[in-house]
DNA sequence: TTCACTGCAAATGTTTTGCATGTGC
DNA sequence: GCACATGCAAAACATTTGCAGTGAA
């Protein structure tokens, strides 16, 4: 998915192309991508171009952005959502690190098993949504956590 | 999983048996089961009983019970936290309806398979928790859909 | 009696909204 | 110029915390 295609997807739908909004794109283009990311990283991100781009301007566009489908929130514990493009109107799960919390995507959607299964056709159960996300130590935290100590606790 | 082994689990762990805290299992257990509950859920319930119970007691014993693993949060991405009894230690993935909100607990887990693949093996992550839910429309709300219009809204 | 627990009120943190102004097209 | 966007401030919302008083053991 290239920036010029969402442009145009923003254009096709009756929305303009403001400069935050541009650089809003650019931060999740540009964005190590191992990273969904929250509300505030995007706006520390644009920020630093456009130094007083309001929170609620970021807040207003990342609902524009989810309702176009070119973005998705995941919904963690901590009570902050984070966002990350759709890769070409797909989904992604992710392996979360607790400790330094890394996002890697992972090439496994449950959906399809669950389909084979046939639970929800059973029970004439309509999926439109669903959220798989899996939590805990990446090979990282891990070595570190050998060397220091033991593990639930942050290894910058 | 009977209430007296949870009281006594609390009262192991040194924590002491008042009514609010006792009413908040009751109020787990006797929930009809197809829902994990919000916060302000558990407060109605038990604000039958006892009028004058606080919210952030119900937010602190819902903390204590998360800690000693009884119950479990749930993040939808309308913000708020369910929580819902842990069967035997055990946990549950759910069909939750987009319509009515309930939420029907499924038997089926996807690290099983995502194990026989052998991805986070692979990427030497340790996996600590995982979440997995679908969102969608339950039979009873497609039914009376089909009657009264098209599909997203609350049909009570 | 003691220490955990409670209720109240106030604080926190994230996200949303109202309104007047600004700007892409 | 008009509609959509923005910035600011304030509101809304779930959740947490400080504190003084209460109650289980």
């Amino acid at each position: 998915m290239k920036e010029q295609q969402l442009v145009e997807q923003l254009r096709r739908n009756g929305y303009k192309i403001t400069p935050q909004r541009q650089e809003i794109l650019k931060a999740f283009m540009e964005s190590s991508s191992r990273l969904p990311q929250s509300a505030e990283d995007i706006h520390n991100r644009v920020v630093e171009k456009y130094p007083n781009v309001s929170l609620d301007t970021i807040y207003r566009n990342l609902n524009v952005l989810e309702g176009l489908e070119i973005i998705s929130r995941l919904s963690l514990k901590d009570g902050k959502s984070r966002y990350e493009l759709n890769p070409g109107g797909s989904h992604q799960h992710h392996l979360i690190c607790l400790g330094c919390g890394a996002a890697e995507a992972i090439d496994y959607c449950p959906l399809k098993a669950l389909h084979e299964i046939g639970i929800a056709e059973e029970k004439k159960f309509e999926i439109r949504e669903h959220s798989f996300e899996i939590f805990g130590y990446c090979s990282l935290c891990r070595e570190r956590s050998d060397e220091i100590g033991k593990l639930p606790g942050k290894c910058s």
